[in-house]
DNA sequence: ACTGATAATGCAAACGTGTGCAAAGGAATT
DNA sequence: AATTCCTTTGCACACGTTTGCATTATCAGT
C-alpha cells in the first residue's frame, strides 16, 4: 500500500489536517511539528496523490500538448522549449499526436478534458474549431503555436513567416538573382501563404517579375516533394536561377534532385531552406536557411499558458487577446551563390 | 461549473450510482435507462473526472515516458511508436526529458509518482538505479528501451547492436575493405560497447587485423564529433579505407570533414552510419546505414508495459524477466564502394 | 487570578467516483 | 395466494486530499 497523509498522522498521533498543512508549508503549523512531519513523511516514502489533490483544488499541474507529429524534428525542438519551462514551473505535460486524423483529435481532446489539464498548447496541429471549442467552453485556456488554420485564436505565438521569407528573398536578390522561383507546400495553410506573400512582396520591392509558373506547390513537406518540385522547375523555360523552398526538408529533396540532374549547387542553381532544422547544416552543400527560433517559440508558448493560468493575471487583465510574433534570422551557409551569367 | 455524475442523476431524478454504472456500461442497468442517461450526459457535456475515478480505482490510464532529449530525432521516432499504441489502448502519456541531469531526473520521477502513472517507459535515459527503484518499489512497472547503463532491468526492449554492427562490417568486408576503422561515441555506454564488439567480431571472422588506433572514441553523438573523428583518422598511417560510425549524426559530420579535406566519398573512403534517422537519406552521398526499427521498438515497449499492467498476465505468470531483442537491417545507399587499390 | 488575544491543532465536510449490499418490483413457479 | 427468483435501482461508504470553523493551549496585560 502507498502511504497516505492519514498514515503519517496515525504514526505521529496527530490529525491528518495538520499533516496536510505541514506538507504544504502552511505558516499555521509550529516549526517543530512541521519538521517532524516532513521527516516521517520522508521515512515512509510518502508521495502526494495528485488525483486526490486535484479533486479538491481543481488544479492538476498538467498541461496538454497536441502536436501533429512527434517525429517531426521541427516539433521536436518546439516540444523541448515547452517541456523545459513546464518542468521549471512544476508542471507536467500530457503529450499526444493527432497525425492530422480528426478521429484521433477527438479522442485526444476528450482524454485531455477528462484529465482536466490546466491548459493546452496546440502545435501546428490544424485542430478543428469544434474540438478546440471543447476546451474554451469549459474554461481551459489554449495557446496556439504557428496556427495553420484560418481560424483565430485569442492567444497564440507565431513565427513571422512573411518577414522570414522576405529576408531570404532579399538575400537572393542581393546576390543578383532575378529569376527566382518559390516551391511551396500546399498541404500547409497559413504558413505557406505567408511565405509566398513575403516572397512576392520582396520581389515587388525590387521590381522583379514573378511569372505564375515560378510559384509551385507540392502536396506535402517531406523531401520526396522537393524531388518532385525540382523536376517541375527544371522543365521551365527560362529556368530559374534560384529556388526558395518552403522548408528544409523540401530543400533537401531539391538538392538531391538537382544533384541527380547533374546541376551543381550553388554553381548553377541557388537553393534556400526554411526553419533550420538540425540537419540542414549537413546537407551538401550546407543549406542557407531561415533560422526559426523553435525552442524559443516553444518556451514562449509555455510561458503564455502559465500566465493565463495565473490568478493575478486573470483578475487584473481586461482579457485582451495576446498574439506574439517572433522573428527568425537568415543563416547563410553554402547553398547560394551570386549569379555569374545574367540573362 | 463542470457537470458531474450527480448533476445528471438529479436531472433524471435517479441515483448517481445508476448513472455511474450506466456510463461504465454495466450490464446491471436496464437498456432503456442506460440510453437516457448516456443521452443527457451527452447533452450536458459531461466528461469523466479522471482524478475522482483514479482515486477510487487506483488506475490513471496514463503512462510515463522518460526520454533524455525530446529533440533528438532518434527518440522522436521511438516516441511515435509508443504514442500510437498508447492512444489505441486509451492510455495517455506523460512525457518528460531528463537532459542527463540527475536533479531533473529526480523531479521527473517524483512528479510521475505523484501522478500515479500506471507504468513507465524509460528511453535511453541512463536513469540512475536509485531513481528507477522509486518506481519498482511502489509497484509501478518499468520497461526500458535500449538501456545504456550496465544495470539490469527485468523488462526491456533492445536493439541488437552487436548484430547490426556485424551486418555493417560484413558488408564493408564484402566490398573488399581490409583497413576498416570504427568511430565510437564514448558518452554512450552499452550501445557503443556492443557496436564495437560486433565490429571486432566480424573482423575476426575474416581474419582481419584491427590496430588499436583504428578504434577511436569521440565524446558525444553529434555531427561536430564526426568532424573531430575524421581529422584523427586522416592523420593515421596507413589510412583506413572505410569508417564505421557509431550513428548517423556522427557519420554526417564525417562526410562533412572528408569533403572539406577534399576526399571523395565513396571513391576514396567508404563511410557507414547507424540508426537510419530520417535525414540520413539526404546527406551527400546518401548514407549507407543500419536501419534500426525505431518506431517498432517504441510500439513493442508500449505493448510490453500494457501487458505488465494486464491483470490476467499478473496472475498467470511466474513473473520472469522479459527481454526482447530486435534486429535491424542494413540499408545500402551510396556512401560505400569497393576498394579499388588494395594495399 | 482573570480576561483577552494569539498560536497551534483538531473536526468534519467536501471534491466526483465506484461498488458491496440491501431493497424494491415484477415474473415465474408452486 | 404464497413463495422464490431475477432484474433493476438506491443507500452509504470509501478513495486521499484541502480548508473553514471550532477548539485548545499559551501567554501577555490588567
Amino acid at each position: 500500500m502507498t502511504t497516505t497523509i492519514k498514515d503519517i498522522a496515525k504514526r505521529l498521533d496527530i490529525s491528518h489536517s495538520t499533516v496536510s498543512r505541514a506538507l504544504n508549508g502552511s505558516s499555521l503549523i509550529a516549526d517543530s511539528t512541521a519538521k517532524r512531519i516532513r521527516q516521517t513523511a520522508e521515512e515512509m516514502g510518502y508521495m502526494h496523490s495528485a488525483a486526490a489533490r486535484s479533486l479538491k483544488t481543481n488544479r492538476t499541474q498538467a498541461l496538454g500538448v497536441i502536436v501533429s507529429q512527434v517525429d517531426d524534428p521541427f516539433f521536436g525542438e518546439i516540444l523541448r522549449g515547452i517541456e523545459e519551462v513546464a518542468q521549471n514551473n512544476e508542471y507536467s505535460i500530457f503529450m499526444a499526436a493527432s497525425q492530422h486524423d480528426p478521429e484521433k483529435e477527438r479522442r485526444i481532446v476528450q482524454s485531455m478534458r477528462e484529465h482536466r489539464v490546466d491548459g493546452v498548447i496546440i502545435c501546428s496541429a490544424s485542430l478543428s474549431q469544434a474540438q478546440s471549442k471543447q476546451f474554451t467552453k469549459y474554461g481551459i485556456p489554449i495557446v496556439v503555436v504557428n496556427n495553420q488554420s484560418a481560424e483565430d485564436y485569442r492567444y497564440s505565438i507565431y513565427h513571422d513567416d512573411v518577414d522570414g521569407s522576405r529576408q531570404v528573398t532579399r538575400y537572393l536578390i542581393g546576390l543578383g538573382h532575378q529569376r527566382i522561383a518559390y516551391l511551396g507546400n500546399s498541404a500547409s495553410g497559413r504558413t505557406n501563404w505567408e511565405r509566398i506573400s513575403g516572397f512576392q512582396q520582396e520581389m515587388a520591392v525590387s521590381n522583379l517579375a514573378v511569372p505564375a509558373e515560378y510559384i509551385f506547390g507540392v502536396p506535402g513537406g517531406g523531401p520526396e516533394n522537393g524531388v518532385k518540385g525540382v523536376a517541375y522547375f527544371l522543365a521551365l523555360e527560362p529556368r530559374p536561377t534560384a529556388i526558395v523552398c518552403f522548408n528544409d526538408m523540401i530543400a533537401a529533396g531539391v538538392l538531391r534532385g538537382l544533384q541527380d540532374a547533374g546541376i551543381s549547387v550553388p554553381g548553377q542553381m541557388s537553393v534556400t531552406g526554411f526553419d533550420n532544422i538540425v540537419f540542414s547544416e549537413f546537407t551538401s552543400p550546407p543549406l542557407t536557411t531561415l533560422d526559426q527560433p523553435k525552442r524559443f517559440i516553444g518556451s514562449e508558448a509555455a510561458h503564455l499558458v502559465l500566465k493565463l493560468l495565473d490568478v493575478k493575471f486573470q483578475e487584473e487583465t481586461n482579457q485582451e487577446p495576446i498574439v506574439q510574433i517572433l522573428k527568425g534570422k537568415l543563416l547563410i551557409r553554402q547553398s547560394c551563390a551570386p549569379v555569374n551569367n545574367l540573362p
